[in-house]
DNA sequence: TTAGCCAATATTGTTGACAATATGATCGCC
DNA sequence: GGCGATCATATTGTCAACAATATTGGCTAA
């Protein structure tokens, strides 16, 4: 059934891959006009799979397209960052409940553990956003996928999150929000550990409006200016 | 700015135009394996727009391709299309609160003013399911846009409904249930009117779960065949 | 001086030919 | 006779040249 193993990659699957880690890295900035040839020089592509990359970017959302006038990287307002953590805050309430009645008990124990893994980092690499970053999308990851909403996980993990990650990378994170993250994460993973879906959903959509907050302060104070 | 007047079509656009209403329509039979010179003569289009316009269609989950092997409509399960309305059941929750909060007057009385349309639709052309698909579809269309979330109508909109639309379209729809559902829609505009964001939500989630509901005992009574 | 128009240019959209690969049938072997 | 490997074929992936169009700079006129 499900062939991801397929060993096939092809030039379009690489051109998307690049573009999309170069977009969410931030390397080609929000707004940056972008010419085809450049990008074909820059990843050794022709044109060909680029445009096919290019279509499915655009389509994504991550960058816009007017005909015979070029392509440029989506720039997102503060208030439209926003408006995606009211997405996320619903969808994955959504995926909270249904990973609670669907996971299986070996992934929930590697959820556990995977937090465990989140907190050390948390110790050694103080003040290092990034760790902290990573080991929050990766629990965000594993409960989509938890889910067992192919199309739920599909979105999140194909759409929203490559947008919001595309913030991430320039928001420094509060010295206390890391830890208190963590916390709220541990309280989710143990109403999905009881299959309290109802609960986790309550703590998920928490969580992420708790977030959103948290951002919403910094714009405010001027930390991060999009 | 939003040059959305762009009277530019592209090839491409065309191609993903035609396309996508031919899945849509059942034109094109979910599983069906379609080779690309057979869409080519088809749809009178040439291979290169073709195929980034079948690549834009992969990334909504509309066709899978796998390298080398062509591409095919996808088939969603029984379970899958369930699985979307649980999904559309929280994101529509929220559009509808955001469009309780943001809709304009004006909006909201041209909403009203499609409801009684829709009123004379199902009286006059009784059990013509079609007509009532397209007035549901116009209601939902006006709510996603109407919550000023550019992200989440765009995933509504370009993304769910057509996914749910394939299955509108070979399914008879009950003669009780039209009626039913178009007082569902009066009451969430009645709470849009009054600018109560909570009650919208709670009524457009009461509402599109009890039209999962409808769908699955159909399944179950072997009316619809997926 | 500035506003509007026009043309040159560079960029994008499109096309058809070429290369690589999965499929399916044939043949040989067990 | 059934099963596995091999090869031919058709289909997809890729490429480079051609056509169409939006932008930009300069020019003219008010």
């Amino acid at each position: 059934m499900a062939e991801l193993l397929s060993t096939t990659y092809t030039r379009a699957d690489e051109a998307f891959d690049c573009l999309q880690t170069a977009i969410v890295k931030g390397e080609l900035a929000p707004g940056e006009k972008i010419g085809e040839l450049e990008l074909c020089s820059r990843f050794n592509l022709t044109r060909g799979p680029l445009r096919e990359a290019l279509g499915r970017l655009e389509s994504r959302g991550l960058l816009v397209r007017r005909p015979h006038a070029g392509v440029k990287v989506v720039s997102v307002s503060a208030s439209e960052l926003m408006e995606l953590y009211r997405i996320r805050e619903v969808m994955e309430g959504l995926a909270a409940r249904q990973a609670a009645e669907r996971m299986t008990d070996q992934e929930i124990a590697d959820l556990q553990a995977t937090l465990d893994t989140h907190e050390r980092m948390i110790d050694e690499a103080q003040g290092q956003a990034y760790y902290q970053a990573e080991g929050d999308y990766d629990f965000h990851h594993r409960i989509a996928t938890g889910s067992r909403n192919t199309k739920l996980a599909q979105m999140l993990l194909g759409d929203l999150y490559y947008m919001v990650r595309m913030y991430r990378y320039r928001l420094s994170t509060s010295s206390g929000r890391p830890l208190r993250a963590l916390g709220e994460h541990r309280r989710i993973v143990e109403a999905i550990a009881q299959r309290d879906g109802e609960l986790a959903e309550f703590l998920m959509k928490r969580h992420i409006n708790a977030a959103r907050q948290n951002i919403e302060k910094k714009i405010q104070e001027g930390e991060l200016t999009i």
